[in-house]
DNA sequence: GCTAAGTCTAGTTTGAATATAGGATATAGC
DNA sequence: GCTATATCCTATATTCAAACTAGACTTAGC
């Protein structure tokens, strides 16, 4: 399960890339647009600025604003702010990198070889798909479910 | 991260599979075994029970087995008994399936595809790999990395 | 019926996730 | 330089699940 944080950051991301006329955007605009505890929302957007997914100014007339196209931004990039490297394990996080507690030997656990691949697994999923892609799948699936509408009618 | 119940629930059931000559295990023996408390292994090894990967008898002579054999054990249904299904966003649980909490249309939800994506490749990694190939996995680890000792020497 | 085992119920403890409050800091406009 | 506006920062509450423990109950073999 990803946490919260997480969700909030793709849906606060999703609503600035979905306008991309807009050349900033208040906390409070977000917040009340998708929903989200405006306090906790300024904790997140200021996580996603120092991982370089954001930008910001102070003051009036100030705001959020992508740092990248989000073609550019990978979701991965995106959840690795808040839950870290996605490792299944302890003993496969490169950051805190303490090996599992009791895990014999490291290079031959078979847990660990296994989660390694679960790790990739995941990887390859979330390291290829782009901001840009999730809104674009979003978009298709509308417009997919719209078409079915209209025959129905 | 799977948690601690998970990978006892793995170091438990690979201490039996390696021990194939045995017919019975007790609590305290692989509690011992592998470095588990004896207490806390108890009520793993009784969910494994209930979700028929392990038998028991009770009394003298009594004890845990393996209710099957080692390479029809996927390692994906031993972390479901502990961690339910292994779904990265509430919306894609089908036990507990309740639709996420604000993620407006499940069926156009970015999130939700993206995610749906990444549950199918971790489960294809799970439901592939079973215990016997774990240890296998492990046992040509060891000795592979044997071999770079002897030649060392 | 004694003893050795698993089974069940009910806790305790700890830590992380979620969220909030309130002040500090920076900046635009006058 | 004052004020309004907005982000930035620190501290704190609250809630909940994970990890673990205690102790009584049940079953089976001798």
């Amino acid at each position: 399960m990803i946490s919260m944080r997480s969700k909030y950051a793709l849906k606060a991301l999703g609503y600035m890339a979905r306008n991309p006329e807009k050349e900033s955007f208040l906390i409070a605009e977000i917040a009340q647009a998708e929903g989200i505890p405006k306090k906790f929302l300024e904790a997140i957007l200021l996580t996603l600025k120092n991982n370089g997914i954001l930008s910001s100014r102070k003051g009036p007339g100030g705001g959020y604003a992508m740092a990248k196209a989000p073609a550019t931004v990978t979701i991965g990039a995106i959840v690795r702010s808040f839950e870290g490297d996605l490792a299944p394990v302890q003993c496969l996080s490169e950051t805190a990198h303490a090996s599992c507690p009791e895990c014999g030997d490291e290079d031959t656990c078979g847990i660990r070889l296994v989660m390694a691949d679960v790790s990739q697994a995941v990887s390859s999923v979330l390291d290829t798909v782009t901001l840009a892609d999730m809104l674009q799948r979003s978009e298709f699936e509308r417009q997919k479910r719209q078409q079915v509408v209209d025959f129905a009618i």
